[in-house]
DNA sequence: CCCAGTTTTGAACAGTGTTCGAATCTGTCG
DNA sequence: CGACAGATTCGAACACTGTTCAAAACTGGG
């Protein structure tokens, strides 16, 4: 068997999370699969939080590649609000990709992992790049990555409990008519572009003043 | 002792979770305090899962009476963005009560918490009573509840590994200058109602389009 | 070859969520 | 009052979990 090392760990585990989900996620279970012992990984692991922040950094990292893949095959014409557009889109299907990768990204670790900040800061150059000064930029840069990191999180919730009574449901419509009005209307994929428009257009409006 | 009920249960885990966090709430925990056996917790509730999604309801359903209590102490001649305002720092206030409690809420079981949905009823209600049409109405909404509890989760994260060396955020800061321009710029307060104003503006530019 | 240093083992510890039969408590009806 | 039925609670167990640590096994260099 090959040496164990970190990345071969975080590998084994990115695998057994695909498998078993986030909850399922055992020590043991990843140590099974490299054919080793569980205490081996205590090596080279601290703790299991920080196996979590290098699974993070991992589809961080993903993440970033995929998004200046984005970019690159954008035409050289578009304009700053595409860019955002395409780096936003290019992290939610990041994120889609890996079941529960948006709760690990948001999730009990803290994200001081590089490739996160690699996201935030690309994000912020393009929002530079286009001439938003630096107040707004902030703003709307956290603004943009919490959204999608929401927005996918929330598209990745399991249905929880199914619905114990249609009724049930039927009354919380009646009681919260706007909430329902358009939950379903539309498909994710749309809601979630016009939301990233919408807020592109924010740092237009937010410019021009 | 007073017979066992679901809602005396959700208030000893409140307390219990302000002593111990979310890592260290754990059934037998809970049970202690109400000095009864860990088994008949799940005569009154199914799971722990179910036990979080009541914890989450409860403290959506403060944050939800905050949030009336602000916007009656509002004068009268306040307009729908001071109202926004209101509601996001209401409900940030709320959450920062509880440490942890934005966890609670954006946390592993899905919400669909008659509180946290009146939440969101309530936000969509101020707007569509400011003139905003639907399409724009459920995506700023969605943004600001987004924005909020991300900020939140963000602020209550502890710091968890507490910077190995200096030298690694001096380079971090290095690669990342945007990034870390102005991290600590300001207090949280004046980041969080300048971010929700951009919110505001927003829905404002989209009005007028 | 043999020795130091790096890895892995194997077993243990304390604690977790959850289940379930048996014991207890509670209120109603004869 | 007494007995019976149903609602609660107990108490112990099961199958796990993360984590630690001495002792083995393996490794490359003198």
């Amino acid at each position: 068997m090959m040496k164990l090392t970190p990345a071969r760990i975080v590998e084994a585990s990115m695998v057994v999370f695909h498998e078993v989900g986030a909850a399922g996620l055992s020590m043991r279970r990843v140590a099974d699969r490299l054919g080793v012992h569980a205490g081996s990984l205590y090596y080279h692991v601290r703790d299991k939080n920080a196996l979590l922040c290098l699974m993070a950094d991992r589809v961080a990292q993903q993440a970033y590649d995929d998004g200046t893949t984005a970019l690159d095959s954008l035409p050289p014409e578009a304009g700053w609000q595409e860019q955002v557009v395409a780096q936003a889109e290019a992290l939610r299907h990041t994120l889609l990709r890996h079941p529960g990768g948006a709760a690990l990204l948001a999730g009990s670790p803290r994200t001081l992992s590089p490739a996160a900040l690699g996201l935030m800061e690309r994000l912020l150059r393009t929002l530079s790049h286009a001439g938003v000064p630096a107040t707004h930029r902030s703003v709307a840069a956290d603004a943009v990555l919490s959204h999608v990191t929401g927005f996918v999180l929330q598209e990745q919730s399991e249905p929880g409990v199914p619905d114990p009574r249609e009724e049930d449901v039927a009354a919380l419509a009646a009681r919260f008519p706007l909430t329902f009005a358009e939950a379903g209307a539309g498909d994710q994929d749309e809601k979630f572009r016009r939301a990233v428009r919408f807020l592109c257009a924010a740092v237009q409006a937010a410019m021009a003043e």
